[in-house]
DNA sequence: TCTATAAAAGACAAAAATATCTTTTATTAA
DNA sequence: TTAATAAAAGATATTTTTGTCTTTTATAGA
Protein backbone atom coordinates (compact mmCIF):
# COMPACT_ATOMS: atom_id res chain seq x y z
CA UNK A 1 0.00 0.00 0.00
CA UNK A 2 1.54 3.69 -0.84
CA UNK A 3 -0.14 6.55 0.94
CA UNK A 4 -2.22 7.87 -2.36
CA UNK A 5 -4.55 5.61 -4.50
CA UNK A 6 -3.01 4.78 -8.06
CA UNK A 7 -5.66 7.32 -8.80
CA UNK A 8 -4.36 10.05 -6.79
CA UNK A 9 -1.04 9.13 -8.27
CA UNK A 10 -1.85 9.54 -11.85
CA UNK A 11 -3.85 12.64 -10.87
CA UNK A 12 -0.95 14.38 -9.68
CA UNK A 13 1.24 13.48 -11.89
CA UNK A 14 -0.73 14.76 -14.55
CA UNK A 15 -1.34 17.77 -13.22
CA UNK A 16 2.19 18.89 -12.75
CA UNK A 17 2.58 17.50 -16.36
CA UNK A 18 -0.13 19.70 -18.07
CA UNK A 19 1.07 22.66 -15.55
CA UNK A 20 4.50 22.72 -17.07
CA UNK A 21 3.06 22.22 -21.00
CA UNK A 22 0.62 25.52 -19.94
CA UNK A 23 3.54 27.76 -18.57
CA UNK A 24 4.73 26.44 -22.07
CA UNK A 25 1.95 27.57 -23.86
CA UNK A 26 0.36 24.41 -24.79
CA UNK A 27 -2.80 22.69 -23.94
CA UNK A 28 -2.17 18.70 -24.32
CA UNK A 29 -4.13 15.94 -25.36
CA UNK A 30 -5.06 12.82 -23.17
CA UNK A 31 -2.63 10.43 -25.41
CA UNK A 32 0.74 12.63 -24.74
CA UNK A 33 -0.08 13.09 -20.92
CA UNK A 34 -0.44 9.08 -20.64
CA UNK A 35 2.60 8.58 -22.40
CA UNK A 36 4.98 11.02 -20.75
CA UNK A 37 3.39 10.33 -17.19
CA UNK A 38 3.69 6.61 -17.74
CA UNK A 39 -0.20 5.74 -17.41
CA UNK A 40 -2.81 3.98 -18.81
CA UNK A 41 -4.49 6.73 -21.30
CA UNK A 42 -8.03 5.75 -20.64
CA UNK A 43 -8.20 5.19 -17.11
CA UNK A 44 -6.32 8.77 -16.92
CA UNK A 45 -8.66 10.21 -19.12
CA UNK A 46 -11.33 9.40 -17.13
CA UNK A 47 -9.47 10.98 -13.88
CA UNK A 48 -9.31 14.61 -15.67
CA UNK A 49 -12.69 14.11 -17.08
CA UNK A 50 -13.37 14.45 -13.29
CA UNK A 51 -11.54 17.26 -12.57
CA UNK A 52 -12.55 19.00 -15.63
CA UNK A 53 -15.94 18.44 -14.29
CA UNK A 54 -14.93 19.77 -10.84
CA UNK A 55 -13.18 23.08 -12.39
CA UNK A 56 -10.08 21.86 -11.65
CA UNK A 57 -8.40 21.49 -14.81
CA UNK A 58 -9.80 23.15 -17.83
CA UNK A 59 -10.26 21.27 -21.38
CA UNK A 60 -11.33 21.81 -24.97
CA UNK A 61 -13.02 19.57 -27.36
CA UNK A 62 -11.72 19.44 -31.07
CA UNK A 63 -8.82 20.14 -32.97
CA UNK A 64 -5.93 21.81 -31.46
CA UNK A 65 -7.66 20.54 -28.03
CA UNK A 66 -6.60 19.15 -25.63
CA UNK A 67 -6.13 20.13 -21.24
CA UNK A 68 -4.54 22.99 -19.97
CA UNK A 69 -4.67 25.28 -16.99
CA UNK A 70 -5.19 28.66 -16.90
CA UNK A 71 -3.83 30.95 -14.00
CA UNK A 72 -6.11 30.90 -11.77
CA UNK A 73 -5.82 27.07 -11.52
CA UNK A 74 -1.86 26.90 -11.34
CA UNK A 75 -2.48 28.77 -8.05
CA UNK A 76 -4.06 26.23 -6.55
CA UNK A 77 -2.79 23.47 -4.03
CA UNK A 78 -2.51 19.94 -4.69
CA UNK A 79 -4.60 19.64 -1.65
CA UNK A 80 -7.67 20.28 -4.20
CA UNK A 81 -6.67 17.49 -6.62
CA UNK A 82 -5.97 15.11 -3.98
CA UNK A 83 -8.88 15.85 -1.85
CA UNK A 84 -11.29 15.60 -5.45
CA UNK A 85 -9.76 12.22 -6.42
CA UNK A 86 -8.81 10.40 -2.34
CA UNK A 87 -11.14 12.68 -0.61
CA UNK A 88 -10.15 14.54 3.04
CA UNK A 89 -9.53 11.07 4.63
CA UNK A 90 -5.55 11.56 4.44
CA UNK A 91 -6.24 15.09 5.61
CA UNK A 92 -8.51 13.81 8.93
CA UNK A 93 -8.79 10.32 9.11
CA UNK A 94 -7.52 8.12 12.09
CA UNK A 95 -4.35 6.18 11.78
CA UNK A 96 -5.95 2.94 12.90
CA UNK A 97 -9.01 3.17 10.65
CA UNK A 98 -11.26 5.04 14.25
CA UNK A 99 -14.53 6.84 13.13
CA UNK A 100 -14.34 8.14 17.01
CA UNK A 101 -10.82 8.58 17.20
CA UNK A 102 -10.38 12.48 18.19
CA UNK A 103 -8.49 14.35 20.97
CA UNK A 104 -11.11 13.56 23.52
CA UNK A 105 -11.14 9.84 22.40
CA UNK A 106 -7.70 9.18 21.41
CA UNK A 107 -6.46 5.87 19.40
CA UNK A 108 -2.76 4.90 20.65
CA UNK A 109 -1.22 6.85 17.89
CA UNK A 110 -3.25 9.49 17.80
CA UNK A 111 -0.32 11.89 18.95
CA UNK A 112 1.75 11.11 16.56
CA UNK A 113 -0.19 10.43 13.74
CA UNK A 114 -1.10 13.89 14.06
CA UNK A 115 2.48 14.58 13.35
CA UNK A 116 1.92 12.83 9.71
CA UNK A 117 -1.23 14.24 8.88
CA UNK A 118 0.18 17.61 9.97
CA UNK A 119 3.43 17.12 7.45
CA UNK A 120 0.63 16.01 4.29
CA UNK A 121 -1.04 18.53 5.13
CA UNK A 122 1.31 21.04 4.51
CA UNK A 123 3.19 19.40 1.70
CA UNK A 124 0.22 19.30 -0.49
CA UNK A 125 -1.43 22.85 1.00
CA UNK A 126 1.84 24.47 0.09
CA UNK A 127 2.14 23.03 -3.07
CA UNK A 128 0.78 24.59 -5.86
CA UNK A 129 -0.31 23.05 -9.16
CA UNK A 130 2.23 25.46 -10.96
CA UNK A 131 4.78 25.26 -8.06
CA UNK A 132 7.38 23.01 -10.35
CA UNK A 133 7.26 24.28 -13.84
CA UNK A 134 10.50 25.72 -13.74
CA UNK A 135 12.09 22.73 -12.65
CA UNK A 136 10.38 20.09 -14.76
CA UNK A 137 11.26 22.31 -18.21
CA UNK A 138 15.09 22.39 -17.38
CA UNK A 139 14.78 18.69 -16.52
CA UNK A 140 15.33 18.71 -12.88
CA UNK A 141 12.53 16.43 -11.68
CA UNK A 142 10.84 13.13 -13.38
CA UNK A 143 7.68 12.52 -13.95
CA UNK A 144 8.06 9.24 -15.83
CA UNK A 145 8.44 6.12 -14.40
CA UNK B 1 -8.19 6.60 0.90
CA UNK B 2 -6.50 6.34 4.47
CA UNK B 3 -2.65 6.13 5.23
CA UNK B 4 -2.71 1.98 5.91
CA UNK B 5 -5.17 -0.70 4.42
CA UNK B 6 -8.12 -1.95 6.10
CA UNK B 7 -6.05 -5.16 6.90
CA UNK B 8 -3.56 -2.88 8.37
CA UNK B 9 -5.80 -0.99 10.34
CA UNK B 10 -7.35 -4.12 11.98
CA UNK B 11 -3.74 -5.94 12.40
CA UNK B 12 -2.50 -2.74 14.14
CA UNK B 13 -5.71 -2.70 16.82
CA UNK B 14 -5.89 -5.80 17.34
CA UNK B 15 -2.51 -6.10 18.07
CA UNK B 16 -2.76 -3.18 20.75
CA UNK B 17 -5.70 -5.22 22.35
CA UNK B 18 -4.01 -8.63 22.27
CA UNK B 19 -0.69 -6.80 24.34
CA UNK B 20 -2.68 -5.57 26.77
CA UNK B 21 -4.52 -9.01 27.68
CA UNK B 22 -1.26 -10.31 27.49
CA UNK B 23 -0.20 -7.64 30.01
CA UNK B 24 -3.03 -8.88 32.33
CA UNK B 25 -1.96 -12.26 32.12
CA UNK B 26 -4.80 -13.63 29.43
CA UNK B 27 -4.90 -15.06 25.99
CA UNK B 28 -7.81 -13.95 23.77
CA UNK B 29 -9.68 -15.78 21.61
CA UNK B 30 -10.57 -14.31 18.24
CA UNK B 31 -14.21 -13.39 18.74
CA UNK B 32 -12.91 -11.28 21.37
CA UNK B 33 -10.54 -9.32 20.05
CA UNK B 34 -13.16 -8.97 16.89
CA UNK B 35 -15.63 -7.83 19.26
CA UNK B 36 -13.55 -5.64 21.07
CA UNK B 37 -11.27 -3.59 17.76
CA UNK B 38 -14.70 -3.82 15.59
CA UNK B 39 -13.53 -6.07 12.92
CA UNK B 40 -14.89 -8.65 10.69
CA UNK B 41 -14.18 -11.64 12.77
CA UNK B 42 -13.06 -14.09 9.89
CA UNK B 43 -11.67 -11.74 8.36
CA UNK B 44 -9.35 -10.72 11.06
CA UNK B 45 -8.54 -14.75 11.77
CA UNK B 46 -7.16 -14.57 8.14
CA UNK B 47 -5.02 -11.99 9.45
CA UNK B 48 -3.84 -12.78 13.14
CA UNK B 49 -3.07 -16.18 11.25
CA UNK B 50 -0.60 -14.82 8.96
CA UNK B 51 1.43 -12.42 11.45
CA UNK B 52 0.78 -15.74 13.90
CA UNK B 53 2.83 -17.86 11.01
CA UNK B 54 5.70 -15.16 10.41
CA UNK B 55 6.13 -15.56 14.24
CA UNK B 56 4.96 -11.88 15.37
CA UNK B 57 2.49 -13.30 17.45
CA UNK B 58 1.84 -16.25 19.64
CA UNK B 59 -0.98 -18.37 19.19
CA UNK B 60 -2.28 -22.07 20.78
CA UNK B 61 -5.15 -24.07 19.81
CA UNK B 62 -7.57 -25.75 21.76
CA UNK B 63 -9.37 -25.06 24.71
CA UNK B 64 -8.39 -22.16 26.89
CA UNK B 65 -5.85 -21.08 24.21
CA UNK B 66 -5.85 -17.96 22.23
CA UNK B 67 -3.46 -15.03 21.12
CA UNK B 68 -1.20 -13.89 23.25
CA UNK B 69 2.47 -11.88 23.18
CA UNK B 70 5.64 -13.29 24.72
CA UNK B 71 7.83 -10.90 26.39
CA UNK B 72 10.13 -10.51 23.15
CA UNK B 73 7.36 -9.62 20.55
CA UNK B 74 6.09 -6.61 22.67
CA UNK B 75 9.26 -5.04 22.08
CA UNK B 76 8.99 -5.33 18.78
CA UNK B 77 8.15 -2.46 16.85
CA UNK B 78 4.93 -1.87 15.14
CA UNK B 79 7.01 -1.52 11.78
CA UNK B 80 6.97 -5.44 12.14
CA UNK B 81 3.31 -5.50 12.34
CA UNK B 82 2.99 -2.94 8.77
CA UNK B 83 5.78 -4.41 7.02
CA UNK B 84 3.87 -8.00 7.42
CA UNK B 85 0.35 -6.81 6.41
CA UNK B 86 1.38 -3.69 3.96
CA UNK B 87 5.27 -4.31 3.07
CA UNK B 88 7.71 -1.72 3.08
CA UNK B 89 5.78 0.86 0.54
CA UNK B 90 5.16 2.83 3.14
CA UNK B 91 8.48 3.27 4.40
CA UNK B 92 9.97 3.84 1.07
CA UNK B 93 7.67 4.57 -1.87
CA UNK B 94 7.52 7.51 -3.88
CA UNK B 95 4.83 9.63 -2.79
CA UNK B 96 3.90 9.62 -7.11
CA UNK B 97 4.17 6.28 -7.27
CA UNK B 98 7.63 6.47 -9.63
CA UNK B 99 9.62 3.26 -9.18
CA UNK B 100 12.79 5.18 -10.49
CA UNK B 101 12.51 8.05 -8.01
CA UNK B 102 15.17 8.77 -5.60
CA UNK B 103 17.83 11.45 -4.71
CA UNK B 104 19.41 11.11 -7.94
CA UNK B 105 16.40 11.02 -9.96
CA UNK B 106 13.72 13.26 -7.57
CA UNK B 107 9.77 13.81 -8.08
CA UNK B 108 8.55 16.94 -7.89
CA UNK B 109 7.78 16.05 -4.06
CA UNK B 110 10.55 14.07 -3.17
CA UNK B 111 12.00 16.53 -0.68
CA UNK B 112 8.43 17.02 1.37
CA UNK B 113 7.54 13.48 0.68
CA UNK B 114 10.62 12.30 2.54
CA UNK B 115 9.72 14.00 5.60
CA UNK B 116 6.05 12.47 5.74
CA UNK B 117 8.00 9.31 5.10
CA UNK B 118 10.77 9.84 7.94
CA UNK B 119 7.62 10.78 10.48
CA UNK B 120 5.63 7.84 9.68
CA UNK B 121 8.86 5.51 10.07
CA UNK B 122 9.74 7.47 13.08
CA UNK B 123 6.32 6.75 14.65
CA UNK B 124 6.39 2.83 13.98
CA UNK B 125 9.95 1.92 14.57
CA UNK B 126 9.57 3.73 18.32
CA UNK B 127 5.67 2.17 19.18
CA UNK B 128 6.88 -1.22 20.34
CA UNK B 129 3.68 -3.57 20.33
CA UNK B 130 2.83 -3.31 24.11
CA UNK B 131 3.90 0.19 24.59
CA UNK B 132 0.15 1.25 25.02
CA UNK B 133 -0.43 -1.84 27.78
CA UNK B 134 -0.78 0.48 30.57
CA UNK B 135 -2.80 3.16 28.86
CA UNK B 136 -5.39 0.84 27.41
CA UNK B 137 -5.62 -0.62 30.87
CA UNK B 138 -6.91 2.66 32.44
CA UNK B 139 -9.02 3.30 29.73
CA UNK B 140 -6.86 6.25 28.08
CA UNK B 141 -7.21 5.17 24.64
CA UNK B 142 -9.93 3.78 22.47
CA UNK B 143 -9.57 0.72 20.52
CA UNK B 144 -12.85 0.70 18.94
CA UNK B 145 -15.03 2.31 16.69
C1' DT C 1 -9.62 -42.15 24.92
C1' DC C 2 -13.32 -39.07 24.00
C1' DT C 3 -15.25 -34.56 23.72
C1' DA C 4 -15.10 -29.77 23.55
C1' DT C 5 -12.54 -25.86 22.26
C1' DA C 6 -10.03 -22.76 19.42
C1' DA C 7 -6.74 -21.74 15.80
C1' DA C 8 -5.18 -23.10 10.90
C1' DA C 9 -6.20 -23.88 6.31
C1' DG C 10 -8.66 -23.78 2.15
C1' DA C 11 -12.42 -22.57 -0.86
C1' DC C 12 -15.57 -19.16 -2.01
C1' DA C 13 -18.13 -14.40 -2.38
C1' DA C 14 -18.77 -9.47 -2.52
C1' DA C 15 -17.16 -4.90 -3.06
C1' DA C 16 -13.97 -1.51 -4.51
C1' DA C 17 -10.22 -0.01 -7.31
C1' DT C 18 -8.17 -0.14 -11.60
C1' DA C 19 -8.48 -0.51 -16.52
C1' DT C 20 -10.62 -0.80 -21.29
C1' DC C 21 -13.74 -0.09 -25.09
C1' DT C 22 -17.42 2.19 -27.71
C1' DT C 23 -20.40 5.95 -28.70
C1' DT C 24 -21.51 10.80 -28.33
C1' DT C 25 -20.63 15.75 -28.25
C1' DA C 26 -18.09 19.93 -29.08
C1' DT C 27 -14.83 22.46 -31.83
C1' DT C 28 -11.88 23.74 -35.63
C1' DA C 29 -10.65 24.39 -40.19
C1' DA C 30 -11.00 23.39 -44.89
C1' DT D 1 -21.50 22.11 -44.14
C1' DT D 2 -18.37 18.58 -43.96
C1' DA D 3 -14.46 16.11 -42.23
C1' DA D 4 -11.21 15.57 -38.77
C1' DT D 5 -9.97 15.97 -34.05
C1' DA D 6 -10.21 15.46 -29.18
C1' DA D 7 -12.70 15.37 -24.82
C1' DA D 8 -17.08 13.55 -22.45
C1' DA D 9 -19.97 9.95 -21.33
C1' DG D 10 -21.47 5.37 -20.73
C1' DA D 11 -20.95 0.47 -20.60
C1' DT D 12 -18.08 -3.29 -19.56
C1' DA D 13 -14.00 -6.04 -17.83
C1' DT D 14 -10.23 -7.22 -14.71
C1' DT D 15 -7.73 -7.24 -10.47
C1' DT D 16 -7.19 -6.43 -5.71
C1' DT D 17 -9.03 -5.86 -1.33
C1' DT D 18 -12.19 -7.08 1.90
C1' DG D 19 -15.15 -10.41 3.86
C1' DT D 20 -17.40 -15.27 4.69
C1' DC D 21 -17.99 -20.14 5.20
C1' DT D 22 -16.51 -24.95 5.83
C1' DT D 23 -13.25 -28.39 7.03
C1' DT D 24 -9.04 -29.75 9.37
C1' DT D 25 -5.64 -29.84 13.07
C1' DA D 26 -3.92 -29.22 17.73
C1' DT D 27 -4.72 -29.07 22.68
C1' DA D 28 -6.83 -29.52 27.21
C1' DG D 29 -9.52 -31.72 30.42
C1' DA D 30 -12.95 -35.10 31.86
Amino acid sequence: MAIFSKTCEYAMRAVFYVAQRSHEGYKVGIKEIAEQINSPEPFLAKILQRLSKEGLIQSVKGPNGGFYFDAASLNRPLADIVTAVDGNAIFTGCGLGLTYCSEANPCPLHEEFKKVRNQITYMLNNTTIGKFNLGLIKGKFSLNK
